[in-house]
DNA sequence: ACCTGAACACCGTTCAAGT
DNA sequence: ACCTGAACACCGTTCAAGT
């Protein structure tokens, strides 16, 4: 089911033990993964691939994990481990950070985690990720989102908001950025190329007329970079408001 | 770059001549992938795989496509035809229905579209996605917003945070579903397994003790399906809360 | 205990050849 | 114009064998 339940977990970790005839190393398995996953995406990744890397076997891996689904467990545990998480005890009352900083803090880490690993967003999806890492992320998430003071209900529905969010936004997004540095291209480059090899059809000339009405009704938005952070930041910013509305509302309500 | 910008659609389309010895045909290929991810996911999916669900050689399907990728283009776009849109030319005053409404509705046909085709999530991350379809339905999603009245920089905040958060959400809730059927349990069964499966690390007794009280605390809330409804639409009211919030703002500001 | 080599059943795609 | 077969360079994984 995973390697992080139960008879998945089966084969020895084998962490600390580093005299072995060729240095390997569920740890230095893991970061040659996670390297080669950064470097050449997903699509590209194979066990005789990093086997290669690591100047062994492509079989002498398999000492050492299962399959090659746990190895990428392993990987996307690796990467929820560097985001930076608000420190979690902040029990003294006068300064304890506004949830709003938190929240944008955290969410700001989320999303580049995500762009630096546009394969980490695919693994989400079809893993279940519970690994440890993953676990003490979803707890800060957690603790974020109770202290705005939403009842229970309201705060998983504020949790998923806000973090599915991060991660729709931060999925395109990364695998935008990959896109182009395969092409050899900035950005903006790609884009514009994008957008001139573009024939649109004919009968959705209005729709491309208000698109680009909106493209354009940013200032400061001039390159593609800059306007994603913009957009981004909008819709945090519309999430807090909405937060903040709800609060609001139960207070109301309790107090009648 | 995509088979939906120029010199990618070369090879032609051989849409209406169906006297083929095969019978084949853009639209009976495309039909059969969909078909085969629907049935058996993208990992599973190959053109060998398909040629043999279509009675043919694997290179057969390669006279109609240039390439699987140009294919999985074309099966994705395929289904971003399937939701119901708004209907876009409601010029009359009175009967234009509410734009929560709308949301609500479009919000929904894109989660249903998604948890339908799991395979489409991984697919719209992958590509540039511009067929057609898709941008019809961008044009509904930016028609629904821009009836908000927020404005238009506003506009783009409230598009990526919406239609990204179904994306995220639909993502995870499509693969799990995905998950249950290929292990053969409904999603209770896997969501129990995997509970009890699952090995706590003690440093993080206090996570789960938190978790689980958010997991409790939704009336009517028994089955992991009535919990995913709860979820998804605690988190589109707030953010029609944080829209609302943002369009009162923007007005009282206008108003100064 | 750790690593290798050969083998199996697959891939996407090219290319020359058939009808 | 449409379809096939053989071939190339890959996969993940098993299994028996080496040290």
């Amino acid at each position: 089911m995973s390697i992080w339940l139960e008879d998945s977990g089966s084969k020895p970790s084998r962490s600390r033990r580093s005299e072995q005839p060729s240095g390997l190393d569920r740890e230095r398995i893991t970061d040659a993964t996670v390297k080669l996953l950064d470097a050449e995406g997903l699509a590209k990744f194979s066990m005789r691939r990093l086997a290669s890397e690591l100047g062994v076997t492509a079989m002498s891996v398999y000492w050492y994990v299962a399959t090659k689904d746990d190895l990428l467990e392993l990987a996307l545990d690796r990467v929820f481990g560097e985001p930076r998480l608000p420190a979690t005890d902040a029990t003294e009352e006068g300064d304890a950070p506004d949830w709003r900083e938190q929240l944008r803090e955290l969410a700001a880490e989320y999303r580049a985690l995500i762009v630096r690993h546009p394969w980490t967003s695919t693994l989400t999806g079809n893993f279940l990720n519970v690994g440890p890492n993953s676990l003490l992320f979803s707890h800060a998430v957690q603790k974020v989102i109770a202290g705005t003071g939403l009842s229970l209900p309201r705060q998983r529905g504020a949790i998923a908001s806000v973090f599915q969010f991060v991660y729709g936004y931060s999925t395109i997004e990364g695998h935008f950025v990959q896109r182009c540095a395969e092409a050899g291209m900035t950005q903006d480059e790609y884009f514009r190329e994008a957008m001139s090899a573009f024939r649109a059809p004919p009968e959705l000339a209005d729709t491309f007329q208000h698109t680009e009405e909106m493209m354009s009704a940013i200032e400061g938005g001039e390159s593609v970079e800059q306007m994603r952070d913009l957009d981004f930041q909008a819709a945090l910013d519309l999430q807090i408001a909405g937060i903040e509305a709800l609060v609001a509302q139960e207070a109301k309500q309790a107090g009648r």
